[in-house]
DNA sequence: CACTGTACTAACCTTTTTGTAAGTATGAAA
DNA sequence: TTTCATACTTACAAAAAGGTTAGTACAGTG
C-alpha cells in the first residue's frame, strides 16, 4: 500500500455528513423544505409516513446544527414554520447525486431482472 | 399547495439511496474500494474503527445489494478480495458531494465560532 | 503434531433509533 | 364553558444497529 493511502477515521468529511444527515428522515424533510418554509402539518402531509414525534425530534437536530431554522409566529393556535438556513440549501447538490444515483441503480436492476 | 408538490412515499429515489447506503459503515468502505479491490484484512487497517464483524457484515450487504463484488482466489489460508462493480463506483460523486458538503459546513462552522 | 494466518460465523449484549399513545398549553370561537 | 386547532412533550415499547468475544476451517510450516 502506498503512503498516500487516506484512512478514515474519527473527524473525515464523509462521518461529518453522515452524522449530520444520517437516519430515515432528515434528507426527506431537508428536501422538502428546500422549495420553501413549511409548517409541521404541512410537513407531515408530504412525508405521510413519519410520525409526529420523530418529525418534530428530527426537525429540533437539523436546527441544532443550523440546517434549519424556526420561525415562530407567536400566534395561537400555535404556528411556525421551517425553513432551511444558507447552510441547509448546501445539501441540495448531495441529494441531486442521490436521486441520480437511484436512478441509475435501478436502471441496472430492470436489465439483469 | 400547489398540485406539482413532490411527496416522499414508499418507493421514492432518496429512500432507496439511504436504504442502500444507510448506516455507519457502508459510504467508508465504498470509499476506500474506489481505487482499487481490497482484501479485509486492509480495509480494516484503513478503517481502524470498524469491528470485524461489521465490516463482513457490511460487505456482504454491498454484495448482496450489487454494489460490490467478492473475489474468492481459493487459497490456503483465504485470500478474497472485495472490489466495486460497474454501479458501485457510480456512487462516487455522490461521496464526492457529501465531502464538499462537510468542508462547506466546518468552514460555517469557523466564521460563527 | 502443534502452530500459523486469514476469512468468516455464532452467541450474546448494549446502545441507538424508531414507533405508539396519551397528554399539555393557549386564545378564539361556538 | 366546552370545543377546536396546532405544536410540542412524555412515557413506554419495539426494532434495528452496532460491539465484544470466542470459535471454526484448513493447507503449509517447523
Amino acid at each position: 500500500m502506498k503512503s498516500k493511502e487516506l484512512k478514515v477515521t474519527a473527524r473525515c468529511p464523509i462521518r461529518t455528513t453522515t452524522e449530520l444527515l444520517g437516519g430515515k428522515w432528515k434528507l426527506l424533510i431537508l428536501f422538502q423544505l428546500a422549495p420553501q418554509g413549511l409548517r409541521p402539518s404541512q410537513l407531515k402531509k408530504l412525508i405521510p409516513d413519519i410520525s409526529e414525534k420523530m418529525l418534530i425530534q428530527e426537525l429540533k437536530k437539523l436546527c441544532d446544527s443550523g440546517l434549519v431554522v424556526r420561525k415562530n409566529y407567536g400566534e395561537v393556535p400555535p404556528r411556525v414554520e421551517y425553513e432551511l438556513t444558507s447552510i441547509g440549501h448546501k445539501i441540495m447538490p448531495l441529494i441531486k447525486e442521490m436521486r441520480n444515483f437511484a436512478i441509475e441503480y435501478e436502471k441496472e436492476l430492470n436489465i439483469n431482472k
